[in-house]
DNA sequence: GCGATTTGACCCCA
DNA sequence: TGGGGTCAAATCGC
């Protein structure tokens, strides 16, 4: 079978040019290291480090698009038969509603863990707008596991899921994981706040910060329990923070979630997180066994 | 009234 | 077979 030319396809060839770059950059930050630091150049290790970063997170959510992509294009195919599918868009929720009067309720296909990335923070905000569709007690885990879905998956056809599960106390530590890329507009962040976040010094693994849901273990009386003060508070602030972030519309981060990687990995412990994002995403690669890099890059 | 959350039901798949 | 992901009715809050 004849392997396509790179150039054919535009995807593929900022993947190359990202992951290229972040060579460049890891070597450039190698050369740094090797140096003493007095004759270190205008530009830090911090800096390239941030470069690194934004070259593989862009590169790997390009991946993961494209790796959505796929998946999309194979479950059309499955739909052409008589394979069970969930519908995204209300245009199909009613044509669903329309078939017979069956509970399609849990009627899906499970989720791969490829296309995916984690991340764990003191914050479970993103500046994306989720919305929770369910909650779930985990086997051998003290803490629920809380399901959410883009707030645009019908209105925009955006299929971002995460979950999100506490796996620390003192301090809170969330495990976040992404599922799918956004398609929506719901991510706002700007050039400005960027820079605020590049060279903020405070520590977010420090700050505490209220989710925007409540993780609460499942009781009797669960009801009884809540406090609706907690939580109202914790919304009302949640809620400006999101207008704040969506107030500006000047600069759309659609390829995003590196800046959150960047700032908490530069804050906390960098190797360690760009490991998890990596091994996760890696398997991605599974899709692409064909990709030659280095026949690849002699053509950029 | 509308959007968000809760929670039991449902079914896929490891 | 049962854990886990999702659905959707009921409920809540503004």
């Amino acid at each position: 079978m004849k392997k396509p030319l790179v150039h054919e396809n535009p995807r593929k060839n900022r993947v190359i040019k990202e992951l290229v770059d972040g060579k460049r950059f890891a070597t450039q930050l190698q050369t740094l290291l090797q140096q003493p630091i007095a004759d270190h150049g205008p530009v830090s290790a911090d800096e390239l480090l941030l470069k690194i970063w934004r070259s593989f997170s862009e590169a790997i959510t390009e991946l993961n698009t494209w790796g959505l992509a796929f998946q999309i294009e194979e479950v059309d195919q499955a739909d052409s038969g008589d394979r069970k599918s969930k519908d995204s868009t209300s245009e199909l929720k009613k044509k669903k509603d329309k078939q017979g009067g069956k509970d399609r309720r849990g009627c899906y296909k499970r989720r791969k863990t490829s296309g995916s990335w984690m991340r764990e923070s003191a914050t479970v905000e993103d500046g994306c707008a989720w919305r929770k569709y369910g909650q779930k007690n985990i086997l051998n885990s003290k803490y629920p596991r809380c399901y959410f879905r883009c707030t645009h998956k019908y209105d925009q056809d955006c299929r971002a899921t995460k979950q999100v599960q506490i796996i620390q106390e003192n301090p809170i530590i969330y495990h976040t994981t992404y599922f799918g890329q956004h398609a929506c507009n719901s991510l706002k962040i700007t050039k400005h706040e960027m820079m605020i976040i590049s060279q903020s010094n405070h520590n977010p693994m420090v700050e505490m910060e209220s989710p925007p849901f409540e993780i609460k273990p499942k009781l009797p009386n669960s009801d009884a329990i809540h406090d609706s003060t907690v939580k109202e508070e914790d919304q009302e602030s949640n809620k400006v923070q999101r207008d704040d972030v969506s107030n500006d519309v000047s600069s759309t981060m659609d390829s995003n979630l590196w800046q959150n990687f960047a700032h908490d990995s530069i804050m906390a412990d960098h190797s360690s997180y760009f490991e998890r994002i990596i091994s996760s995403d890696m398997e991605d690669f599974d899709k692409f066994s064909d990709f030659h890099f280095d026949e690849a890059t002699e053509n950029l």
